[in-house]
DNA sequence: ATGTCCATCACCCTAAAGGGTGATTTTGAA
DNA sequence: TTCAAAATCACCCTTTAGGGTGATGGACAT
């Protein structure tokens, strides 16, 4: 008569993946004023949590999408994985990014803006654990807007085209050096090749990683390959 | 400097397509509590709609779906040809159609259910002007779940077949590592991804190097890339 | 049963990468 | 002419990558 009767009464266990420490309390704060909701875990940082997710019991997860190392985006299919069940909201500054309509993709329940009002973080947690999507309306429309990219098939965008893309973002030494790099040459390499010094050329893969907004030279030769 | 200056003192111009009769009073009386909303035009089927939105002026048009003939779905296109910057909000009894996708595909910016509290109609027509996509949760849930349906993922042949290649020279998980090291990964981040340690991320990859024949990431993925 | 992958983990060490800051010269466009 | 990139170089420091070697348990085939 136990597992039954009581579950009504047992809270929604919820973990947090926050790399804010102070959004974190502000969530624990927001989440305590509902009795049928516990924040039993919180990580701050996506490295943690994926460490933990296999063992992870949780029925709710808050998960923010934009974190140094690997993004909530690239986290939910690790959730999907090891907590089917589990709804997951995603925590965003803004809604301006292109992340929406990919975090649904790959499995999101809901989209909080992290300057929601505490009553609409309640509701979102209460709204998606009864099986509803909650998002704002600015929310809905950027998925909305991203839907009609879906669906022709226009992102056959050829290598050559993406080169070139590419070619007008950096400055014709910069691409000198990013082939270079796509051909698995170190910096000494490089610097031989085009007879400068290896600070140099650090410095022109600095400007690349600026400009193509990577962290490394495989994201790098990757955006550029495919 | 009438135009433009009394723009904003200018009641928004509504217009209601709906063919229950009670409904448009519903509609009326709510919206007439908003002095900055007008209801200009009702029309009680879509075929008069269709033929006066040649010369419809208005802002903001209120769009039953079901309805006999024509449905709302069926005048999104003609709404969009003669007044592409109108905001549409689509009317429904139920959630669990499947125009919901549909409609947004079609142009519509909001999705409205019938028994919604006045509040939340009012609300819907200020989120649309805003430039928001009001929706309920669940009809936002409708939405994500047919998602997937719109995704064929056809990727480029050339890749595939190079792709095929090196997974017989690879093991599945060398594989799997492979594809994370093209993300431009680091090892930590695979090791945290694949839920073990790093020395095992290392010697997979070692591995990978040995039978691939290069000496880095980088032309690891150059490999597999192009 | 014996050998061979496969997947896992550990420790050691060196080389390379990457982030921050700052500086100089050239060059082209406004 | 003046301002802004572009291209060059330097020094500091921390993190990551990569090479070598060795070990264990499981799966699978001969």
């Amino acid at each position: 008569m136990n597992d039954q009767s009581l579950k009504t009464k047992t809270p929604v266990r919820i973990a947090i993946v926050e790399d804010d420490p102070t959004y974190v309390d502000v969530l624990r704060q927001v989440l305590a004023r509902d009795n049928d909701l516990e924040v039993e875990r919180t990580f701050l940082n996506s490295v943690e949590f994926l460490a933990a997710v296999p063992r992870l019991e949780v029925e709710l997860i808050f998960l923010d999408i934009r974190m140094p190392k690997i993004s909530g985006l690239e986290c939910l299919p690790e959730i999907r994985q090891f907590l089917p069940d589990a709804r997951v909201i995603m925590l965003t500054l803004h809604d301006d990014d292109d992340y929406v309509l990919r975090s649904f993709l790959a499995g999101a329940d809901g989209y909080l803006l992290k300057d929601s009002a505490p009553r609409k973080i309640l509701e979102a947690a209460q709204y998606c654990l009864a099986g509803g999507a909650p998002m704002s309306p600015s929310v809905a429309r950027k998925v909305i807007e991203q839907l009609d990219q879906l669906k022709p098939g226009s992102h056959e965008t050829d290598t050559r085209d993406r080169e070139l893309e590419i070619k007008r973002l950096l400055s014709v030494r910069e691409f000198e050096v990013l082939q270079h790099l796509a051909d698995g040459k170190t910096y000494g390499e490089i610097a031989a090749l085009l007879h400068v010094s290896v600070d140099t050329i650090k410095t022109h893969i600095r400007h690349i990683y600026d400009k193509l907004k990577v962290r490394n030279r495989t994201e790098a030769v990757s955006r550029m390959l495919r």
